[in-house]
DNA sequence: ATCGCTTATGAAAACGATTTCAAGCGCCTT
DNA sequence: AAGGCGCTTGAAATCGTTTTCATAAGCGAT
């Protein structure tokens, strides 16, 4: 019986080959399906992959097919909750699919995105899946000839890009819209950066909302804010140390919205008795937030595999489709009825 | 002047070599400094390059190389804050290095973890990061002999693997001396999954804390969750319809403690002017919960950037070295003299 | 002017798989 | 019995790099 030749480096396929008496070409075969094989090979190969513990080399695999079983991820900010809940959905829309993902993070800065999307393509990842990206249109599209994309935050729909928008401003509009209801008049806002596509439109819903309702519209009660818990603390200290009067607060996000709790709580006022509050996202944590918060969900989850089913279906020559859920108000405890 | 010919793909090294007409070698030459080549040359290719916008195909030289310029981190949930923190100090450790990540999940199981991890070394990564691994000891120096790998949780330290531990079992100490010292007597203890080597070092330490005050031990103060905010509000729900008397709670993990912290709020109860609480990671969160958390604090992000350091050093064939910081008491607002 | 000796450069092999192509074999048909 | 067909199998080319290895050119020394 021929041993195992005290090899190197892991074993090759040509190693396989050797063992089991065959040519490379039928190892390949019975891998890959591709051909039929006597059953005296394939009971010989396979016993000689199991005995080898062989793996196929994937880079030598991906140089060969042209495929390298990876799709590349651009998110902003590689530990932001925003974030993690849109990879967790990635992560089950590759299951058992045999393709692994590689994140970078563009950083908010979209000469960095651009930057990381070549790696990506140096890569040759198989397709990209970019999350609320702050290049152009065109630059998406101008990748896209490379590679395949799904990008969130785009009305996008071309052979090889697709995007999912959602609709940011009747998002900010419901969010207000309830508060109104509750009966708030005076109703501040801390809105993301302005240099963002989703906050100005955060922004514009807000002030749709209160137009809908006859509120005159106060700038001093908007500030800006740029999505982190510091800035939201940051904008509700300006609104109190200007002395503004309001009975509700909408954040454009829940982690400034967080941030504007914990104002808030520093000095003694009272969520929702004496002020309301209302985030946008719904981030895990906002279920376990004291008092929970009111907030609009986004469905992270959902963007995140649907655009990996999408992205793959793609990449398989199918056509590019997809479409999340809306969203929606979810009511928890930092609302209430204005006394 | 010679067109660029409408190829169909991305341009490979070759095509650079006959825009410039020279011959591959020396393009890849230039490409990695390997020898000196004429200037006249030099610049040929690089205006060549530059114009048909060449970018190495990193499968073709990973396969060559033997190096793919990737490293795999294995974490057991792709969207825990914890994790989060850590892969950001990874993230910033591979900055500048031209290596990239890819990212999967053990799902805390260690089956899953063995499976994941072989599944990265058929892809080739030049190394493994190794985050709260399920495996044994014995299995990760298994795999080792493969691959450098770098793991925390684990005392190791071999030629091709390293280990960093932090002691739980003082960090869990701290926290409730820190409450023994405020006064209270009375402490429960809210424990992560006890099929988990941190968990159970964690109550280790608290016993030790007690012991070394000579206050009882009460089992019935105990009670296990499994590190999520659900287990948390679970456990404090249960403690309360079991009549405990109690004064401070611990909870194993700053998750656990958020749950914990919402069923006070729902039972009315104040934190900390009724009950004190304190924690254990802090998670870039716990600096905004209502009140901010008082907890023991893990060097999440140094963890990851230390560990992918010393991997990288591995890698590049030097010593494998490196600590962290050790665990701190952060005391916030959430602990309070017993009254 | 000739003989080394260093240098720059190209040709070709190699990395480890897949795939085309051709060959060998058995079997059916006439 | 001969020709043809289909099936399994191996040899060799290929993917895009890097890396020997060999060669030619340049140059100083004698």
């Amino acid at each position: 019986m021929a041993d195992v030749p005290h090899s190197s480096g892991p074993s090759t396929l040509m190693d396989v080959a050797r063992q089991a008496g065959v040519s490379p070409s039928t190892v390949s075969r019975i891998l890959n399906g591709t051909a039929k094989v006597s059953d005296d090979k394939r009971l010989a190969v396979l016993a000689a992959i199991d005995k080898m513990k062989f793996a196929p080399n994937q880079m030598a695999q991906g140089l060969k097919k042209g495929r390298s079983m990876t799709i590349g991820i651009v998110v902003q900010d590689i530990s932001s909750p925003f974030f993690d809940e849109t990879l967790r959905g990635v992560d089950d829309g590759l299951k058992g699919t045999g393709y692994a993902s590689v994140i970078v993070s563009g950083h908010w800065n979209a000469e960095e995105e651009a930057d990381r999307m070549r790696l990506l393509l140096a890569r040759k990842v198989d397709g990209i899946i970019l999350l609320s990206g702050r290049m152009s249109d065109q630059a998406v599209l101008g990748f896209s000839s490379q590679r395949p994309i799904v990008s969130t935050g785009r009305a996008l729909q071309t052979r090889s890009a697709l995007g999912f928008k959602l609709d940011n401003e009747s998002g900010a509009c419901m969010a207000v819209h309830h508060l109104i209801e509750l009966g708030h008049r005076r109703i501040a806002f801390i809105s993301g950066p302005a240099n963002n596509i989703d906050a100005t439109e955060r922004l514009a819903g807000y002030t749709r909302a209160l137009r809908e309702a006859n509120i005159e519209l106060d700038q001093d009660l908007i500030v800006e804010g740029n999505y982190h818990e510091a800035s939201g603390m940051l904008a509700m200290n300006r609104l109190f140390d200007t002395h503004q009067q309001f009975t509700a607060v909408f954040a454009a996000n829940d982690l400034s919205a967080y941030g504007a709790r914990l104002a808030l709580y520093r000095k003694g006022i009272r969520v929702p008795d004496d002020i309301s509050l209302v985030g946008f996202d719904d981030l895990p944590g906002s279920s376990y937030t004291t008092p929970p918060l009111t907030t609009i969900r986004q469905p992270l989850y959902d963007i995140g595999r649907i655009a990996t089913q999408a992205l793959l279906r793609i990449i398989n020559g199918e056509e590019a489709r997809g479409e999340v859920p809306p969203l929606e108000l979810i009511v928890r405890e930092t609302t209430r009825r204005v006394r």
